[in-house]
DNA sequence: TCTGGGGTCCTAGGACCC
DNA sequence: TCTGGGGTCCTAGGACCC
């Protein structure tokens, strides 16, 4: 088997990582200025903290610790629901601004971003540090949160830059320095190493991103694949991964799933809920006008074990219509009534762009033009009354249970609320509709 | 982290073809 | 019929990330 070659620059890159600290309880608190200086957790909506603001943490409030644990470390917590389409305007005003310095701004998560500053010395008539400086001052005082920056050679050792001082850090790692912040690093602390790589490290004795750095070419390419010989290289400051500018236009799958509890053996519910993680899914592949080839159905069992199966579709699709026949064909392969279910899951996987999907002779095309008409009508008026507005009756069984338990289901979004100047669902009282199969 | 939700990429191995 | 070599495509499953 031969390695394909890896790209390394020969030329020394100048790679910036910005990482916003606690993100959304720090949008929380710059759109709330009286929530400055208070524990702030985001998460509600799902009885786990999502993010939590440096008083939480301070606190010993950490990320995924249920809610009611949180009230015994932190009693004066002030805990909302998580608003994501209010945090991705901060994020969209937080890449602009990055990008007036530099072009090359990676947009790698909702709150980080990387950036090649490589050759903008010249024009900014100063060190990378000062460049990164600035940067790091516009975001602070034009979103009111603050961010954590890092500048090295590579964006693994850019990472590890930002991470090293947080909140409102700034750490440049030259590459006379890498040693130094590699020696007392944890391996399993590296950006792509995970908890595995990590085990079979150590039984190298391999402990430290030093250690793993220092050893031989020969002995990565003898016991590791592609994705850590490129970890390898980028911690000896050779710089392989890119900065990927261009924005993701396109999805490789889309996939919803539902936790519920208590777990259920109610079959009646539990096909609900994946129909309802169905039409969700088709909902985002219509949006990017995508069609699924490939349906994947999952069940999770109360013991945490997972049962799954692919089915093929004859014609890339995103129309719930289409899909439940397989969707329910999977769900009784899966089902079994003597276990308890915690969560359902569906994939669209094998996507491609609905503008190239041709019909087949066997295909009836009038029908299939029927369900395009009334799928657009529906994803009008999930954009204008909120998403799941209207839904088929299929997955009726998922509102009534929520109703039963009190759950509110969706939480509005308070920000687009405040955008549109318009309530939604509920001023409004639209009612449920449900299509007619 | 006794466990939420949404993704990506890589590799090995089988099927199939010449 | 057996044998050999080599290529491509596809899929399952692992591992990791925010």
């Amino acid at each position: 088997m031969t390695t394909p070659p890896l790209t390394i620059h020969s030329w020394p890159q100048a790679i910036l990582h910005l990482d916003a600290d606690a993100f959304f309880a720090s949008c929380e608190q710059a759109i709330h200025p009286e929530l400055k200086g208070r524990p702030v957790i985001t998460g509600k909506e799902r009885g786990i903290v999502a993010a939590a603001s440096y008083e939480a943490k301070a606190k010993g409030v950490k990320r995924g610790m249920r809610l009611f644990e949180v009230k015994k470390v932190c009693p004066d917590a002030v805990i909302m629901p998580s608003d994501y389409e209010t945090y991705s305007l901060f994020s969209v005003r937080m890449f602009e601004i990055l990008r007036r310095f530099s072009p090359d701004v990676e947009e790698y998560s909702i709150d980080e971003a990387f950036v090649d500053l490589t050759g903008l010395r010249r024009s900014f008539h100063g060190p990378y540090g000062m460049i990164a400086e600035q940067m790091q001052t516009a975001v602070e005082t034009e979103l009111g949160i603050t961010v954590s920056v890092g500048v090295s050679l590579s964006k693994v050792l850019a990472k590890i830059g930002s991470k090293h001082n947080k909140p409102h850090g700034l750490t440049l790692i030259p590459g006379r320095d890498i040693h130094i912040f590699l020696c007392r690093l944890p391996v399993e602390k590296l950006w792509g190493i995970g908890p595995n790589t990590a085990a079979f490290l150590r039984k190298f004795r391999i402990d430290t991103a030093l250690e793993f750095a220092k050893k031989d070419e020969r002995f990565i390419q003898e016991h590791l694949s592609k994705p850590y010989h490129e970890i390898w290289h980028e911690l000896n400051g050779r710089s392989v991964y890119p900065v990927v500018t261009e924005a993701k236009g396109s999805y490789q799958s889309i996939s919803k799933t539902r936790t519920f509890t208590p777990p259920s053996n109610d079959k009646t519910f539990i096909y609900a809920q994946l129909a309802r993680n169905l039409e969700n899914a088709c909902l985002k592949a219509r949006r990017y006008n995508l069609g699924a080839t490939r349906l994947m159905v999952f069940l999770r069992t109360q013991e945490f074990r997972d049962y799954g199966v692919e089915i093929k579709v004859s014609r890339p699709t995103s129309y719930p219509l289409d899909l439940f026949e397989p969707l329910q064909r999977g769900f009784d392969q899966l089902f079994d009534p003597r276990s308890s279910y915690r969560q359902t899951g569906v994939v669209l996987a094998g996507l491609m762009p609905m503008a190239s999907v041709q019909y087949t002779l066997f295909d009836d095309s009038t029908k299939i033009e029927k369900m395009s008409k009334v799928y657009k009508a529906v994803d009008r008026l999930s954009e204008k009354f909120g998403k799941y507005t209207v839904h088929h009756a299929a997955s009726l069984p998922t509102k009534l249970q929520a109703r039963h338990e009190g759950d509110r289901g969706d939480v509005p979004e308070r920000m687009t609320e405040l955008l549109r100047g318009e309530n939604r669902r509920q001023r409004l009282g639209v009612p449920l509709l449900h299509i007619k199969v």
